[in-house]
DNA sequence: TCATCTTATGACACCGATGTCATGACACCG
DNA sequence: CGGTGTCATGACATCGGTGTCATAAGATGA
């Protein structure tokens, strides 16, 4: 691989004028430019990162750390909803900028992030991503003064910039379209305790109340049985007392697509239509489910592309050292998708 | 950030004393060595990959390549499915090798592929991966003479080392299963004209001609209407024309999981019961969707992850230089998942 | 016409490691 | 006791660029 002594030789120029054409940071002749050009083309150069930035100290590289379920030692499935949208916002917002990613995979062990904020560290990262594969609250080992972070679909105590989805905005945005279309009388059947539960179960009340509809307790039950032999029957139990109520629900949002598409089949083996006799409704569009459906599913996104460009965004704020006024903790809004799983009530 | 050079001041000692107790690749008297460790720690020294790689030559990076539909230039929908497995794979073993991974996307337009290459060879990796998002043929910009590259999910004309899925043998021995288990009409509802599909055909025909099963045109067609609005219509059509049949399929195979999830529905929206009136099988093992799908999918395994480990365990040979006989085009076999959606026939 | 400024270029040191070679202190062996 | 080998360490050059400063040529202006 050339070198810019290489091409100031065959350019008869010195190393520096080739530098200069290469940075175009001071005026260079245009018949010594285009000499220089000649040369480079000629030899194929392709300057070298590692030295450019141990001069100029700046690497031009942020940090990105995924996979890893803090504060617990045992891996978790991998759970198939792609977070992978996440990273593809932020590399969508650094590519712009002309930063380079690199990913690291704690592979579910929470133990492994130390030795990868090291490696990072090694390479210089101008900035860390943290991202988290559910919502939840993280503590991470301390960095180096002056080393920036943000973190995604998690937060900390340490007042960490934090991007998370807003799931009470979230919730309380479906089940209103829910009651604007004529439902009054909605089913939650919510995953297991999470921070993403509590703030959702908050949301659909909240959404009740603004619409002047009771909150009743009987219609909120948690439908995540963990894929166990008998979550068919369980979750068929629940929502068998559901409709032996005098005044049966018209609707069950489900904690998310696949508990959605559970009930799908469940509901089927049981006789009942969708929508026809009942309408579902999800969470976080994952589109590789809510779309493909047979009724489409009508779902509340999360909002992972777009958490992603905020993180990038934020960061890249931090790296310029530029004022900014957001809070520490960002929540960002999905949309509802309204597809065909759920109809209208007079 | 402190260099070797604090910590040579700090333990009192030269730099290149100091460098030799970080590679420990040269005697070092234990009082010595505990001086500049403890002077590490106290100064909180984390070394420069930039100036190591510089002098030695060695970046320890390679760089990966996805997301791209070669030789078009329309953006490809995210469609889902989770290559994401293979990068996994890739990252496990380069982790254990203490090699970085560096990830590029071109988010669907292959035309920033020069301009991707062209970063990691700034970066001086020492390998290159490129990661389609379905079996295909491509053809990428040459390479500097030296520079090792590695493709998966796809392969080119120009005999660069491949890793595909060997979608023939995938086909063979899920319709292989399906013979054992008694069934001798197995009706084929495939993904649309590609390379995957022709493989997967022959497979489907080997695997017949191999039980002496005679091969009916008729029961091979094309489901795949890329969810255009009438596609349940018109799949419904098809799977009714295969029932009319004097001696009607007992099982459906679908060109993927999403397809056979789709399929679900059209089913029980015609009260026809999975798998009690026929079976459906899959391919992919999607599991977001096989697992998830009532009654669980029976399919077969896109080795994604398979694929990921051989890719960069090839890749790390020929960095090495080690002597290797693996054909140029190297097919990863997976596995049949068996779950409840195929009964048996007597 | 001479001082001053701008343009275009080069010489040289430096970023933070490591490879090479030199050196001094011992230990070992004949 | 002198030659040889090993251990422990340091001096110095080097990897491939860029920052700083110097310098020569030509332009500008008083």
């Amino acid at each position: 691989m050339p070198t810019i002594y290489d091409i100031a030789k065959a350019a008869q120029v010195s190393p520096k004028t080739v530098s200069r054409v290469i940075n175009s940071d001071a005026p260079v002749r245009l018949e010594t430019r285009q000499q220089v050009e000649q040369a480079m083309n000629e030899l194929g150069y392709v300057p070298s990162k590692a030295a450019r930035s141990m001069r100029s100290n700046r690497s031009g590289i942020v940090g990105l750390i995924t996979g890893a379920v803090s504060q617990s030692s045992e891996i978790s499935e991998p759970h198939g909803l792609p977070d992978l949208f996440i990273v593809q916002g932020i590399q969508r917002v650094l590519a712009d900028e002309e930063i380079t990613l690199m990913i690291a995979d704690t592979g579910g062990l929470a133990k492994r992030i130390p030795t990868l904020i090291n490696t990072f560290l090694q390479y210089r990262v101008e900035g860390l991503i943290y991202v988290a594969d559910r919502h939840q609250r993280i503590s991470l080992p301390p960095l180096p003064q002056g080393q920036q972070m943000i973190l995604v679909n998690c937060f900390d105590d340490q007042g960490t910039p934090a991007i998370v989805p807003d799931d009470q905005k979230g919730q309380h945005d479906l089940v209103l379209s829910l009651i604007k279309e004529g439902h009054r009388r909605i089913a939650y059947l919510c995953l297991h305790e999470c921070i993403a539960t509590e703030l959702r179960i908050t949301g659909y009340r909240k959404a009740l109340d603004a619409a002047g509809l009771p909150f009743d307790l009987g219609l909120v039950q948690c439908g995540d049985f963990e894929r166990c032999e008998e979550e068919p029957q369980l979750q068929w139990q629940i929502i068998q007392s559901w409709l032996a109520l005098p005044d049966p629900p018209t609707v069950i949002c489900c904690g998310n697509d696949e508990m959605a598409m559970r009930i799908y089949g469940v509901l089927r083996t049981q006789g009942m239509a969708v929508p026809e006799a009942i309408s579902i409704a999800g969470y976080d569009n994952h589109r590789s489910i809510a779309e493909t459906l047979y009724p489409a599913l009508t779902t509340m996104e999360l909002p992972y592309e777009s958490m992603g460009i905020a993180a990038a965004q934020r960061l890249i704020q931090l790296i310029r050292n530029e004022p900014n006024e957001t809070p520490t903790l960002q929540r960002i809004r999905g949309d509802v998708f309204w597809r065909s799983s759920v109809i209208a009530r007079p």
